[in-house]
DNA sequence: CTGTTAGCGCCTTCAT
DNA sequence: ATGAAGGCGCTAACAG
């Protein structure tokens, strides 16, 4: 049907060794030889098999970029990044990787699904972006079918999620587990499965600048290498930023709840509230709603929710800036201005947000550059942090949208 | 290395053809073998080699999606359409298409370098989305590749730009062709290479509604599905809008200029003028600011250029509302008001439009339903439109960044 | 430098 | 319903 090699071989008068020689690139031919074969090439419009050839060689240049939304900036930047790092290698010597985003929808079974794919395709890497699904079962079958991947060869980077919990500990006291899922948002839930510390009760007494110190001890030495981001480090300093200007009535509109990045971020929120404002814990619940996805929509509904529990609100801060604006609709909707009558924050700092109104408060993802780094690891080409896991800083964005609070309102 | 098939049959005691079997699924088992495959392939952790499958069956279930910016959502939303249409036929079954989005960067030799890599997938669909580049040299390597791609039983699906152009025709009078470029703007320009029509001259006559005309007579047979959005009639519309609220001073900052999405819409603005406002066309090359790209910064200086080259600005259109929201913080940092001193408009109806300061009018393309049809046609499951071209409408958003000139600045 | 020779792992007739 | 065997198109040792 197609033309295949040896049709080209025959044309150009060569062995099909030659041809193949010739297009990888990888070997000395004669320069009449190749200028022959290319074209030959050329005339019969020649393109390699990639099946083939991947089942011949037992390599692919396939690099998976698994994104929860695609149509969500937040994870088109980062693809992005991912992607500019792979064109490096002159573009005939076949060293092109060729970065694929996979879109999961945060379904966890595409996720799966999209792993396999890629596994049979012998991808030489997958990214994995964004939050995590904090599913006992999911987070095993994940890990595992990861390190199967790494073991095969496939390097594996997360960027934007924790890293792999260790492997060999068992699912203990279900029953604790349970518990601490109903708990979890009052601030004392336990810590992370396997990595507990008892440190995060003297947090008080830290600089609230980044911190880096959370994942140190997860080197599994499985090669699974994460880039983070500081989502605790940034809510809190976000918190302080509202309970600064005087804020004691702060709302939160949170992401999916059951999303690592949701989960860092309310902890964060939490942090600072107990180190500046003790008091307000008790009834941090209420001041809470659980948003069902990091959109527009979810921060609407949750802010109407929150002004029909505490009329009185005078801050709400947002999963992410999508969120925020949804609320920013809302509060106005409501006749509230913002800031004067309520302040609200977002975070990512997605380049919308230094355009809304008002300027959007919130918290900066190095976004690209995180990307960019993924990138990089994933083609093995920059050595992996110590101990196979990097934090990257999150700085606050102090704008328009959040101020004083006024105290009288209508 | 890996486990393969023949491991799995070893394991489950049968040949490795009835394995084979079981997992495709497209042929009677016995059901006691099928279970006792299947254990063997859970328990052995068997991933079909991807490579091996394709080579053998010379198929593959990979569908490409090309986009220019992936950062963007205009393409992050298209793309996430078209991939949710892949989702059909029970996961088992093998059936699931796998769309993976290939980002260009609006390079041409990016564009070309991921086609040939789907065609060295053979990829069983490519979809391209945005608009093309208008290179004489590129568009004919690019309808060439498209035409071999399509020919090897790889469904083509064109989304948000316009159909190839025949292939036949020669590239004739070059001179003409460039003289073309200089004078496009004028609004004089000659109809797109080989489709020739006068019947623009007329346009004054029919109603502005959506025009799909346009592309009528470019069904060249070879099974390429083009869906265009009607940029044009939009654009049309959009200028209308402001004529009406008694703008006589609009500027204009396009897109890259090399794009069929650019000038589309800038030729519909320009079919507005001439309809309502023949009088302004004299002018309208000054009042015209080329982009150079479709970001935020292309339309902060844009609208700073066009500030200094027309102070009694009134109204300013946009290439799109990334490029609205650059122009408007650019007035802003002027000390102008919108739309008291200038008004703002953009295009594609973006999800942050709606939440933009002011809230953005801007032309809507309905880009989900367009990309998941996309998605349908790629995988045959929609028959195609007449002549192989469908056109979607656009819908024009009025809201707050638009009013009547005040007539009295500073 | 170039040709020859084996597979890579799977699918698919063709037998059984 | 299952097994045996050939080949998909290419690459990677080996010769020469």
């Amino acid at each position: 049907m197609a033309v295949t090699l040896a049709d080209v071989a025959t044309r150009a008068g060569v062995s099909a060794a030659t041809v193949s020689r010739v297009l990888s690139g990888n070997y000395p031919v004669a320069g009449a030889t190749r200028t022959r074969v290319m074209r030959a090439v050329e005339e019969l419009q020649y393109v390699v098999n990639g099946p083939a050839s991947a089942l011949a060689a037992a390599t692919s240049d396939l690099v998976g970029v698994l994104v929860n939304d695609i149509a969500d900036p937040f994870f088109g930047i980062i693809a992005s990044a991912v992607q500019s790092e792979m064109g490096t290698g002159a573009p005939g010597t076949g060293q092109q990787k060729l970065a694929v985003v996979c879109n999961t929808g945060g379904s966890t079974e595409s996720e799966l699904t999209y792993l396999t794919h890629l596994q049979r395709q012998r991808a030489a890497a997958v990214v994995l972006t964004g939050s995590g699904v904090e599913d006992e079962k999911h987070g095993a079958a994940l890990a595992s079918r990861l390190r199967r991947l790494a073991a095969g060869g496939t390097r594996i980077v997360l960027c934007g999620r924790p890293p792999l919990a260790p492997p060999e500990q068992k699912p203990q006291h279900k029953d604790a587990e349970h518990k601490d899922v109903q708990h979890r948002h009052h601030g004392e839930r336990q810590a992370r499965s396997g990595r507990g510390k008892e440190r995060r009760e003297t947090l008080e007494d830290q600089a609230p600048g980044p911190r880096d110190d959370e994942h140190q001890a997860s080197d599994t030495g499985d090669g699974i290498v994460t880039i983070a981001f500081d989502n605790r480090g940034g809510s809190r300093r976000l918190t302080e930023h509202l309970l600064s200007l005087g804020h004691r009535s702060i709302g939160y509109v949170t992401g999916p709840a059951d999303r690592t990045t949701t989960r860092d971020r309310l902890e964060g929120h939490r942090l600072a509230l107990r180190a500046g404002a003790p008091e307000l814990l008790a009834q941090a619940e209420q001041f809470t709603v659980h948003g069902g996805a990091y959109d527009r929509s979810s921060g609407y509904d949750g802010a109407l929710e929150l002004l029909r529990r505490v009329p009185d609100l005078t801050a709400v801060l947002a999963a992410n800036d999508t969120v925020a604006l949804g609320i920013c609709a809302a509060l106005r909707d409501q006749g509230l201005r913002i800031p004067e009558d309520v302040s609200v924050a977002g975070f990512d700092d997605l380049p919308f947000s230094a355009d809304a109104c008002p300027t959007l408060t919130t918290v900066r993802i190095p976004l690209h550059d995180a990307g960019a780094r993924a990138g990089r690891l994933a083609l093995g080409r920059e050595t992996p942090p110590p101990g196979g896991v990097a934090t990257v800083r999150t700085e606050l964005m102090a704008r328009g949208s959040t101020a004083p609070p006024s105290g009288s309102r209508n």
